[in-house]
DNA sequence: AAAGAGAGCGGTGATTGGCTTAGAA
DNA sequence: TTCTAAGCCAATCACCGCTCTCTTT
């Protein structure tokens, strides 16, 4: 093994397993009433789908601080609630991070 | 924009389901997915959704880790223990009414 | 002054969000990838609101397959249901990858329903 | 006649909790 | 560092998918 193709930075490994916690979603899952049961593979499918749909959120939100008038490092709550209101399969967050926070709503948290 | 949907079948017209009707549904579930979020509509769970599982589970032979045990492994233990204590503890007959 | 009130527990259920350390990591590898140089940071409140919207999605996309599943008068929700929520929610890009990671979930439990012979 | 509803049945995997310790905080 | 909670194990039984009967059109 000449050079470390095993660097930090992971590629796209298909383990097979979730970087989520399994037992935490089907939690989440469960919460449902209307759910009366869930399959394991179903259960891992949501997870695995969730997983990959923090990916594409984190990238939208990226790709609004990086197109500012000056492009910011750090992503801020404003980034991804642009990114929210920006497409339309993201609508159902737009009660969940709103582009406008009230002041209340940020102290007491 | 696409999409066959068989939900009101109260049409006995062609079906042609539109994508007005469609994201109206979509937008039903984001309601009450939305709902769930702020905890509304989340009654007081249950524990356990079956009596009659929930009992098994708790019948059932453990290993020392809390682990459940296999029929051949109860039956280890069992030549194992006998000479320890008589009716210490994998039996499977101890509590519970119902 | 203890026994008697047993009768009702009612612990309102603590909204169950999920961990942040395992958001965290999930959200700044996916930003090292995107940024070819130095890493990029996460402010707090950014991390609440991914924490937030992938339990929300959760909620979202477990409903919809829920639905897809009751439409086949069935109870218990399977793989296909997910698959097809997918589609319905419009995300047809984790379709694809969402099939491997499902092969190898299925193999390595396969694998592991043997070894247990 | 075909199409649908529904009961019956064999095969099967989801449900399930106590303990350990990975790993979240 | 402290200490929460995820994962592990497999027997039962509710559910799935199928066939067969009986009703409706």
């Amino acid at each position: 093994m000449p050079y470390n193709t095993n660097a930090i930075p992971r590629p796209e490994e298909v383990t097979g397993t979730s970087a989520l916690p399994l037992a935490r979603v089907k939690k989440i899952i469960a919460q449902d009433e209307d759910v009366a049961q869930c399959s394991n593979a179903a259960a891992f499918a949501i997870s695995i789908a969730t997983e990959e749909f923090v990916r594409y959120l984190t990238e939208q939100a990226f790709n609004v601080a990086k197109s500012e008038a000056k492009p910011r490092r750090t992503i801020a709550y404003k980034d991804v609630a642009a990114a929210v209101a920006k497409f339309d399969s993201l609508q159902f967050l737009s009660d969940t991070v709103p582009r406008t926070v009230t002041y209340k709503q940020v102290k007491e948290k | 924009s696409r999409l066959p949907l068989p939900f009101d079948m109260t049409r006995e017209e062609p079906i042609y389901v539109n994508a007005k009707q469609y994201h109206a549904i979509l937008r039903r579930r984001q309601y009450r997915a939305r709902l769930e979020a702020e905890d509304k509509l989340i009654k007081d769970r249950k524990p356990y959704l079956h009596e009659s599982r929930h009992h098994h589970a708790l019948r059932r032979a453990r290993g020392s880790g809390g682990r459940f045990l296999s029929k051949n492994q109860q039956e280890s233990v069992f030549n194992d223990e006998s000479n320890v204590k008589s009716t210490a503890k994998v039996s499977s007959v101890s509590d519970l009414p119902n | 002054m203890e026994a008697a009130a047993a009768a009702t527990t009612k612990v309102v259920g603590e909204a169950e969000e999920l961990p942040k350390t395992i958001v965290r990591r999930v959200v700044k590898e996916k930003l090292s990838r995107c940024s070819d140089d130095g890493d990029v940071s996460l402010h707090k409140d950014a991390l609440l609101a991914f924490s937030e919207s992938a339990r929300i999605f959760i909620h979202y996309l477990s409903a919809t397959a829920n639905d897809i599943c009751k439409e086949s008068k069935r109870q218990t929700i399977n793989a296909d249901d997910v698959l097809k929520a997918l589609e319905e929610m419009e995300f047809p890009e984790f379709i694809s990858p969402l099939r491997k990671s499902l092969d190898e979930f299925r193999k390595q439990n396969a694998g592991k329903k043997e070894r247990a012979k």
